[in-house]
RNA sequence: GCCGGAAUGGCGGAACUGGUAGACGCAGCGGACUCAAAAUCCGCCGAUCGCAAGGUCAUGAGAGUUCGAUUCUCUCUUCCGGCACCA
């Protein structure tokens, strides 16, 4: 065995070896327990970042695991290749996104195969191919037949300058990223899939989910917001026609307190208002200025403007204004609502601005009064007071008696609302899924046939960010309509990249499968057993996965799936620190890589400046990893430096998967450090001479360790899984005794290690000889009987204050314990004197005197 | 603004179901080896009082429950993620 420890060539070697012993093939076997792990693919931007390297080492640790354990595991690797920045780079670098992508995918799976993640390569997907997108409109197809993809008006950011639709992250500050034109509301129609459908069941389902983050599923229960209220008419009038102007409320029992009406800018009277009064329409155009973005919607002055207009309330007959309102979303309930200043924070501060009457109907913990300023206690539940017939009455038989009312004039009914809206899948836009729809004049929207699937993207457009490429290119939108044979316009949108990703999880389990969607394999791997990912992705990626799962099954496609993941794992965000100098009178962001930092005894910063010319810089603190801050670490000098185990044991060992990873390359030297030290433990081990002993001390060190690393594993806490390994080869190396103990501790130490660091590992056993292949040797097992001990110490405490320590046999009764306890020194300075009132006894941890 | 998290030494973090706060590692300091440096090895390492034994304080802030709270409850502060067209 060689002295020295050669990461890179242990690595080729490792790697070597499982390519031709094809280790990381699997397929289908009903005999062995399955198991599917999947980490979240890749978007190819050009190069693998720390996330990545984090997120795949998780997936890997995993993976090894459960295969050591014995499962049957699938661990697939694929790419997300639609998207946004490659028609950006396209742009930059006048080369197609098509060329850009599939450049940067063979450049990533290098790297990814550098690192030596356990990934079955037989089964790569790219969502941009063909042979996989096809199905997407395949897909669409039978949904749009079924009126679960549909057509409808959906709001857009306009750019009026480049005459483009802009993504929410292309719009800085309400304006336009290319041309700092202010962007305008447009309405367009698009595709939109019905996920709505499913609403109650993906809400229900969520308590079925016991592997998911609690935090997770009450996200997505917040998001799709089930809210059981009345929708209630206001009857009004409107060119001599009787209307009615329906809202949604979930505090129907403040329905006396209405003193206004609101409706949203894009309400069908606010249009009417507006072609009548020039005030109205001014605002109405105000309110269409700007993004669509939901966040800064949520921050703008609430304003609004009277319409003219008055509606009736439909239990008292009194006349109400009608304002359009900019706080009013036209995608919530009806687009409108009733204003109840007293007992609404929102319409409180409306009506206080607009001198609008506020009338409390609730009797809350303050009083019946309602005075400025606002206090939260007006908002919540009370009995109902100048309510007329309702005085008296608690929520929910107001909410009951007043439904039953309006109910018999037909102005209302329970309703139940939802907060999630359709998902809308149009973008106007290249590098994407074509929408399988052809518009014919005489036929409409149809949906391609089968047999003209899929419709295939020219790979060679490069977009100038005027606009989709594909309407500009009669070759593609000139068709003829398959249902009737005349000449017919393409569909030139194409899809939402969230579409590729919501059902790929179940397409690996089908490489090569060109006539179907998914076949029977998918049912033997799906659902995934554990899913890892970002948390940013935990509400719009894995709610459409779920959707779609369910569409997929009642397809047919996937008999009995409803959940795409049984479990779920979800990472924290790699942080780095970021410097600048502003030397050129502008901020230039100098890589942390290149910035040599001074610290003071403390540790805190004195001095920072530029490695290569001395230029000083400052520190504008941690955050993502980003490329407009030059604050990204990249894994590949890492892996050259200090091979792909290091780069793998210094994720792994930095934080708890979920937190947050705060990047720092002196800790990489650590990790480099302790594996350097397990290679020079074992070269010192093959060339000692061995006893047979046993050491007791020694043994119960390392099976404790190593049943609290089993624990830790089993709950995703992996950071201290590398500590254990520390851990045990410190107690290995404490003394220079080569014997039987020594010998199943390294075994041990090289097992546990081996899902973080499987190439150091799978050299040092076969070096040691230990066996051919440590992915086939059993996952080590804490044993009982080294965990046995005669004496256990307790810590003694009074009034809940450490003051000593005692040593007991184990089987010490309570009365022994108190004893020994009380006999100590120290504690007698504590307790003497005074009465001793209680004894608690923990067995095995401590004794606490209260006196 | 709304929804969801997080906060522990100079730093990353540990602490099992409410039971010894700071495991393991990094950085730092002192020493050994060396002509010297690197590497390696040994020791120290929350604050504070004390010659020492030991004491006191301390887990973002403030309250509460408990024999005992980093852990549970309430209020607040700061930071992070998401908000439907970034992925």
């Amino acid at each position: 065995m060689q002295e020295l420890y050669d990461p890179q060539a242990v690595e080729r070697e490792a790697q070597a070896y499982w390519e031709r012993a094809r280790s990381f093939h699997v397929e289908e076997d009903p005999a062995r327990p399955k198991f599917y792990c999947l980490s979240m693919f890749p978007y190819p931007s050009g190069k693998l970042h720390m996330g990545h390297v984090r997120n795949y080492t998780i997936g890997d640790v995993l993976t090894r695991y459960h295969r050591m354990r014995g499962r049957n595991v699938l661990q697939p690797m694929g790419w997300d290749a639609f998207g946004l920045p490659a028609e950006n780079a396209a742009m930059a670098n006048k080369v197609p996104p098509a060329k850009w992508t599939y450049d940067n995918i063979a450049y990533m799976k290098a790297q990814l195969k550098s690192l030596g993640f356990a990934l079955d390569w037989e089964r790569e997907l790219a969502t941009c191919r063909p042979d996989y997108y096809k199905w997407n409109q395949w897909l669409f197809t039978r949904l749009f037949r079924k009126g679960l993809a549909y057509k409808k008006t959906g709001v857009v950011n306009w750019d009026p300058v480049d005459q483009t639709v802009l993504a929410n992250e292309q719009v800085i500050e309400g304006r336009g990223w290319r041309t700092g034109a202010l962007v305008e509301k447009r309405e367009i129609p698009m595709y939109f899939l019905r996920i709505t459908h499913y609403a109650e069941e993906l809400l229900a389902a969520l308590d079925d989910l016991p592997g998911w983050p609690e935090q997770v599923k009450l996200m997505q229960k917040n998001w799709i917001g089930k809210s059981e209220g009345v929708r209630i008419g206001f009857p009004y009038r409107l060119d001599d026609e009787d209307r009615v102007l329906w809202v949604f409320t979930t505090r129907a029992d403040t329905l006396m307190g209405a003193t206004f009406m609101a409706v949203a800018a894009e309400h069908p009277i606010a249009s009417f208002a507006a072609e009548r009064n020039p005030e109205v329409k001014a605002f109405v155009e105000e309110c269409k200025r700007g993004a669509v973005m939901e966040a800064e919607l949520a921050q703008i002055e609430k304003k609004g403007v009277p319409t003219g207009l008055y509606a009736t309330h439909p239990l008292s007959g009194e006349k109400l204004p009608v304002w359009v309102g900019n706080y009013v979303l036209m995608g919530y309930g009806e687009g409108a609502v009733q204003g109840v200043p007293a007992h609404d924070e929102r319409d409180y501060a409306f009506a206080q601005k607009y001198g609008l009457p506020i009338k409390p109907v609730i009797r809350h913990r303050l009083g019946e009064r309602v005075d400025p300023p606002w206090k939260p206690e007006y908002a919540e539940y009370g009995t109902c007071i100048n309510s007329g017939a309702y005085d008296g009455l608690a929520y929910q038989e107001a909410v009951d008696r007043i439904a039953a009312d309006l109910g018999r004039k037909n102005l209302g009914e329970k309703q139940v609302q939802w907060r999630l809206r359709d998902w809308g899948i149009s973008r106007q836009r290249y590098w994407g899924c074509p929408i399988p729809i052809v518009h014919c004049e005489a036929c409409g929207d149809v949906p391609v046939p089968d047999a003209e699937l899929p419709v295939k993207l020219p790979e060679h457009l490069v977009p100038d960010g005027t606009g989709n490429p594909l309407a500009k290119m009669p070759e593609f939108y000139a068709t003829r309509c398959p249902s009737c044979g005349k000449p017919a316009r393409r569909e030139t949108d194409t899809m939402d990249t969230f579409v590729d990703s919501s059902w790929y999880f179940a397409r690996y389990a089908c490489p090569g499968q060109d006539k179907a969607m998914l076949d029977e394999r998918a049912r033997y791997w799906m659902a995934v057993d554990q899913y890892i990912g970002g948390i940013e992705h935990a509400i719009l990626h894995l709610l459409y996965s779920r959707f779609f799962t369910r569409a997929m099954r009642d397809e047919g496609l996937l008999p009995g799936v409803s959940e795409p993941f049984t479990n779920l794992l979800t990472q924290g965000m790699v942080l780095a620190e970021s410097y600048y100098t502003d030397a050129s009178g502008r901020r230039e962001w100098v890589n942390p890589g290149d910035v040599l930092v001074e610290r003071d005894a403390k540790g805190n910063i004195v001095s920072a400046k530029r490695s290569s010319d001395g230029v000083p810089v400052l520190y504008d603190g941690i955050g993502t990893m980003s490329k407009s801050k030059n604050n990204g670490v990249d894994p590949q000098a890492l892996i050259e430096q200090y091979g792909a185990d290091t780069a793998r044991f210094y994720t792994i060992f930095a934080s708890p998967p979920t937190n947050t990873l705060e990047w720092s390359d002196k800790n990489v030297a650590g990790s480099a450090r302790f594996l350097k030290s397990v290679w020079a433990f074992a070269y010192r081990f093959s060339k000692a001479l061995k006893s047979r002993d046993i050491d007791r001390q020694r043994r119960f060190r390392i099976h404790s360790e190593l049943k609290q690393a089993n624990y830790d594993i089993q709950r995703h806490q992996f950071n201290t899984v590398a500590s254990a390994c520390m851990k045990i080869l410190n107690a290995l190396d404490e003394v220079e005794e080569w014997n039987a103990t020594t010998e199943e501790g390294l075994s041990i130490l090289l097992r546990l290690l081996s899902p973080i660091a499987p190439h150091l590992s799978h050299h040092l056993w076969r070096e040691l000889g230990f066996g051919e292949d440590i992915m086939k040797a059993p996952w080590p097992e804490a044993d009982p009987a080294a965990l046995e001990q005669d004496e256990v110490e307790l810590v003694v405490q009074v009034n809940g204050k450490l003051r000593g320590s005692i040593r007991v046999p184990k089987a010490a009764d309570r009365a022994a314990i108190e004893g020994l306890a009380l006999a100590n020194a120290n504690v007698q300075r504590f307790v003497a004197g005074q009465n001793v009132k209680k004894v608690v006894v923990v067995p095995g941890r401590l004794v606490n005197l209260v006196v």
